[in-house]
RNA sequence: CGGGGUAUAGCGCAGUUUGGUAGCGCGCCUGCUUUGGGAGCAGGAUGUCGGGGGUUCAAAUCCCUCUACCCCGACCA
């Protein structure tokens, strides 16, 4: 293309209300435009790296066996009662009536419309496994559209459903997906990680994230050094600890903490480390009544974990100051084990706790030098409550872990029998008996695929696009083209030569200037350049640039295509 | 949905306190010069000051009201 003919649609200053590196970028290189909250219009530029995600994207599906198919957006409410979530959902949830007032909504995802499909065309095992995809828009009517298309309120989204006649089916194909999926980040040229993920309240065996690791990203994701163990920090496990209690060397003390209430008020005070203070936190029960948690002070506690205990109320509610006043008779900072008339489980890593600082139930004291046994019993339950720290030994007994940041792009879970049970799919099995189909399902946010690459790979100039989802892979720059008819001729021919070898170029033939011209093409990513100047005509050369080193080399005329050819990823 | 804020040219903003003929930078158009890292000079176009109502001789500015958007908290690809 020339860029006479697709114009670039680069901005100099940084909107106002863009916050992240990758919408600010999305917006100055021209890819994106934002229609109201939430909501953004593609330009040719950005397309053409959307189109790119999709691509790869079903190609890779195809190659697994996944057949594709479109369903509707716009989907009856009688599906989504039939399976219960019309009413779960929630406001996110972009529910309308048609012109007879019946109920829609625009789809958030198809779970329903999928199974409702199966039970239609699924009648026999025979037909079994299948597994459908679609890519699609999709819509979710979020509290807050945040962070360009990488939260938005409208986006493309890859989603799959497999069905089977029972667990080994799913489990193969669920691995078949893994391995799609895991070769559908590497052929996008982005840095990821497959992490182990909770499945929440869907259920189900197993549930993977796939997360493309960037400083921004939102979620916490742990790996084992020495093993491939890796999970999303709210699912990671922490091992009880293998060293023994140390003894007590210190005597019980109540002292008087005054206005003193946080663990770094109190470490900062009383000169004890965080790890030997001990967090009280009061929290609803299953029934009636609270729960305790005991967690070290410098444990971070993990909702997710507590929600799950038999006994605590799911989802986790932490007690308000007024009932904590009403059951224990103090404020929240100065809560403690001791002499505490309440259900306590308390996490593992507190059973070796020695010598510790706790709250003494009345406001404004603490104890200090406490110690189990000798000063109140040990806790009657201990149970994994905390998230995983950097340091902590792997849950699989190999290496210890570190924390790194991602940006979910996709998720994979096995369904079970959710919807299918609830819609009444089934098919005749080999017995002539009708049999509840299994599920499996499989997401990709196509559009946060692009943001979440340039969150991942830019520079303070602009975009550096990986090869395989570049908008355009060279980037052909005469300098003053309407100067020269002779550079005119040998750029033109050469344009050619690069069009006819198969590349993807965008020749900048625009009258500006030099320097305006290279930070447009920085700004927009192009990962190849090529520099035609009169200079390097006189010299017989082309000047060659890499877009991520910024190293540039002189490449004789005739060498220029094999060289192209070399560090060009078609 | 709760709390905070903003709305003035295509974009980024000043002007609002103290009412008095609408400004700046970037971008855009024209011309000349310039031409290897977002050029210089000269000239030019562009606004129902978010909408509605009110106060006033006079409102971007004060008052009421509506709307949209943004930021902080719970969700998800």
């Amino acid at each position: 293309m020339r860029t006479s003919q697709f114009p670039l649609n680069t901005v100099k200053e940084t909107p106002a209300d863009a916050e992240i590196i990758s919408h600010q970028l999305m917006i100055r290189a021209g890819l994106i435009r934002k229609l109201a909250a939430g909501l953004y219009t593609w330009l040719p530029l950005g397309l053409r790296v959307l189109n790119k995600v999709t691509a790869i994207t079903r190609e890779e599906m195809n190659r697994a066996g996944a057949l594709e198919v479109l369903m509707p957006a716009l989907q009856p409410a009688e599906l989504w009662q039939e399976s219960g979530r019309w009413e779960l959902y929630g406001p996110e949830l972009a529910r309308l009536k048609d012109r007879h007032e019946r109920d829609f909504c625009l789809g958030p995802t198809h779970e329903e419309i999928i199974t409702d499909l199966a039970r239609h065309e699924l009648k026999s095992y025979k037909q079994l496994p299948i597994t459908y995809y679609q890519i699609q828009t999709k819509f979710r009517d979020e509290i807050r559209p945040r962070f360009g298309v990488m939260r938005s309120r409208e986006f493309i989204m890859k989603d799959g459903y497999s069905f089977h006649l029972d667990q080994d089916s799913l489990n193969e194909t669920y691995q078949t997906m893994h391995q799609a999926y895991t070769a559908i980040f590497s052929r996008l040229g982005l840095k990821f990680r497959a992490v182990l993920a909770d499945s929440g309240a869907i259920g189900g065996a197993l549930s993977h994230e796939f997360h493309v690791l960037a400083e921004s990203g939102e979620d916490a994701i742990v790996f084992s050094d020495q093993s491939p163990y890796a999970a999303n920090i709210e699912k990671a496990e922490s091992l009880p600890p293998e060293k023994a209690r140390p003894e007590a060397t210190q005597g019980l003390a109540r002292i008087d903490t005054g206005a003193l209430t946080s663990i770094e008020e109190l470490t900062a005070n009383l000169n004890v480390p965080a790890s030997h203070c001990l967090k009280t936190l009061i929290v609803h029960a299953e029934e009636d009544g609270l729960v305790a948690l005991l967690v070290r002070g410098d444990h971070t506690l993990n909702p997710l974990k507590a929600e799950k205990l038999p006994g605590v109320k799911s989802p986790l509610q932490m007690a308000s100051d007024q009932e904590i006043e009403a059951a224990v008779g103090c404020k929240p900072g100065c809560l403690g084990p001791l002499n505490l008339n309440l259900p306590i489980i308390a996490d593992h890593a507190v059973k070796v706790m020695a010598d510790f600082v706790t709250g003494a139930n009345a406001t404004g004291w603490h104890f200090q030098g406490v110690n189990w046994d000798r000063d109140l019993p040990e806790p009657a339950r201990f149970a994994d409550l905390r998230l995983v720290q950097a340091g902590d030994p792997s849950p699989d007994g190999q290496g210890t872990l570190d924390i790194a940041r991602g940006i979910e792009v996709g998720h994979i879970f096995q369904l079970g029998v959710k919807y299918s049970d609830a819609m009444n799919a089934s098919v005749v099995n080999e017995d002539g008996k009708h049999q509840t189909l299994i599920m499996g399902c499989y997401g990709i946010g196509i559009s946060r695929v692009v943001a979440a690459a340039i969150e991942q790979n830019h520079d303070p100039r602009g975009i550096i696009w990986p090869d395989a989802i570049a908008p355009f892979q060279i980037a052909l720059c005469p300098m003053n083209l309407h100067k020269s008819q002779r550079l005119q001729q040998a750029v033109e021919a050469l344009y050619q030569t690069l069009l006819e070898a198969g590349f993807e170029v965008l020749f900048d033939d625009r009258k500006v200037r030099p320097g305006f011209m290279f930070a447009d093409m920085d700004l927009i990513g192009i990962p190849h350049r090529v520099v035609v100047s009169e200079k390097g005509l006189d010299d017989g050369v082309f000047e060659y640039q890499f877009r991520r080193s910024r190293e540039s080399t002189l490449i004789p005329q005739a060498e220029l295509l094999e060289h192209l050819g070399r560090v060009v990823q078609q």
